[in-house]
Formats: C-alpha cells, structure tokens, sequence
DNA sequence: ATCATTGCAAACACTTTGCATACGC
DNA sequence: GCGTATGCAAAGTGTTTGCAATGAT
C-alpha cells in the first residue's frame, strides 16, 4: 500500500497524518506479527533514528483510542497491537513466541449479552506450541 | 472449609503447608473475586502485619507452578489469581470493575489443536457492562 | 543445626506524565 | 506565528531478585 493510501486511512479517523504516525502505522500493516511497542521503536528508529519511544505510545494511543488498530495483551507484561480490528482470536507459541492469527468463526463473536451482561469487546487466545515448533521437535 | 481441609489440598498439590500459605490460598477460596496480588496482600496484612509483598509474590508463583491456583490477565497491567483451574470464560465490567466467572460450555475448551497448533492453554473473556451496572443505569 | 520460608530493599521493565523544544502549515 | 507533534527525563506501577534474618523441625 502506497503512503498516499496511508494517509487517508489515517485522517479517514480524525487523525493528522504526521510522518511518524503515517511510518508507524504503516510498520503495523507491514508486520502482522503483533509487535510490541518496542519492537515498533527498534524497527522505525533505524530509520528516523531521532524518534522516542514516547512517541510510539502516544501515537499507538491515538490509534486505539479513533478505532484505527486493536490491542491485545497475551503477555502479561506488555501490550500487544494489531493492525486487524475485526474480532479474531490469536495464538501464542510458548516455544518461539509468535504469535498467529487465528480467524474462529464462533458463534461467540455473535453474542451481544452473555450471562445478562452486555458485550463490548471480546478476547480469545490460546497458549501452546506451534505448527513450526512441533515440526522441529519431531526432527 | 477448615484449615486441615485447606492444609490437606496444600500438601496433596507437594507445596509445604506454611502459616502464610494456607492463609492466602484460604483467601482465594473464600473470595472469588479474581483478586490481585495487592488485594491478597492488603487484606491478610490485617492479620498478618509483618506479611511482606515479596511473600505474596512467591507464594503465588509456587501455586501457579504447581497448579493449585490460575491466572487470568484481563487488566493489562496486573495479574489477577484465581482458586478455579477448570476451564472457564471471565467476564469484566468497566464500569464496576468486578469480574464475574462465564461457565462456557463452548466446544472451544475441547478442543486439542488449533490450525494445527497443540493447545495448551486457552483464555476467552470478555469486557462490557455487568447486569448490575446496567440496571443501575436505567434507574 | 539445618534447611526452607520470609522480608526488606534495590533493581527491573513497561508505561505515563510534565514540560520544553521543534516542526508544519 | 501559532498550534500541534515530538522528545527528554523523571516518575509511577507491578513484579522480580539478592541476600540476610527468621522460623520450624
């Protein structure tokens, strides 16, 4: 996708497209490896070596907070963003650390009350060893 | 329960059935709030005054280890205990706060593998607005 | 006496905040 | 020139670690 596409996804939220936002945002779409903050931070500074890490959470904020990405949080410690917005569980390999996306098709999603509580936002994720890992454990 | 039961369920897990042990597994028995490790600590410090948050730290990760207790992350920064370590979805308001348990009897907690992936660990929960809230908001 | 448990204080890691600077229109 | 975005440094918060002191058998 082309920077000009970029932009007005962005400002398509209300967001103004500074260069940082439009270079962070477009990591997200580049990596759909659901990275966190840092991995975000060490990635763009290589190449706008001036950019600090308060950047990343304050723009990371704004694109949670206009609906433009998603968090999850697997890792107890650290947050997690995701391009996709659209409800989908994810799974997480206790070997290797990646993290997948998994597209359940569960009726689940549909729920809007559960228990006579209302539904805002609902999370699913697994914990175990990969496709990848088992394969190399076997070998 | 009393505390040779308690003490019992302690030994029979191969955990050492100290004076704060049993307390704080008492406290999850009896309070299944889903309680963070400061709610734990803050509460038996009333009976306890030399209790220390390291203790609470360490027993807990002993529990978990040895699969007495479980955790659930649904607050992204802390890490909340829980007594029950059958298979169950979470449900947290936010509004009040309070987390409720879901007994889900989804197919999703049958399941072994994912997309080819080994399951071993699997979360669902879910954010909204709890039964009471809502009631108190349309009054 | 010995070994495990406990507790303090410091260290850690992730995140937020306050405020001054710099940038873009 | 003005207003917002940026960046630094410090503070905040939950958790872990190192090590000494305490406690139980």
């Amino acid at each position: 996708m082309n920077t000009t596409s970029i932009k007005k996804i962005i400002m398509d939220k209300g967001i103004q497209p500074s260069h940082h936002r439009i270079k962070i945002y477009e990591y997200l779409l580049n990596h759909h490896t659901h990275p966190t903050v840092d991995m975000i931070y060490k990635e763009i500074s290589k190449e706008i070596p001036t950019l600090s890490r308060t950047t990343v959470y304050n723009t990371l904020s704004i694109f949670l907070e206009k609906g433009l990405i998603s968090s999850i949080t697997i890792d107890e410690n650290e947050v997690r963003y995701d391009y996709n917005t659209t409800p989908h569980a994810h799974f997480k390999c206790i070997k290797c650390g990646n993290i997948y996306d998994i597209p359940l098709d569960t009726k689940l999603f549909k729920k809007k009350t559960i228990k006579g509580h209302k539904i805002i936002e609902q999370h699913i994720y697994f914990k175990g060893i990969c496709k990848n890992c088992l394969k190399k454990m076997q070998s």
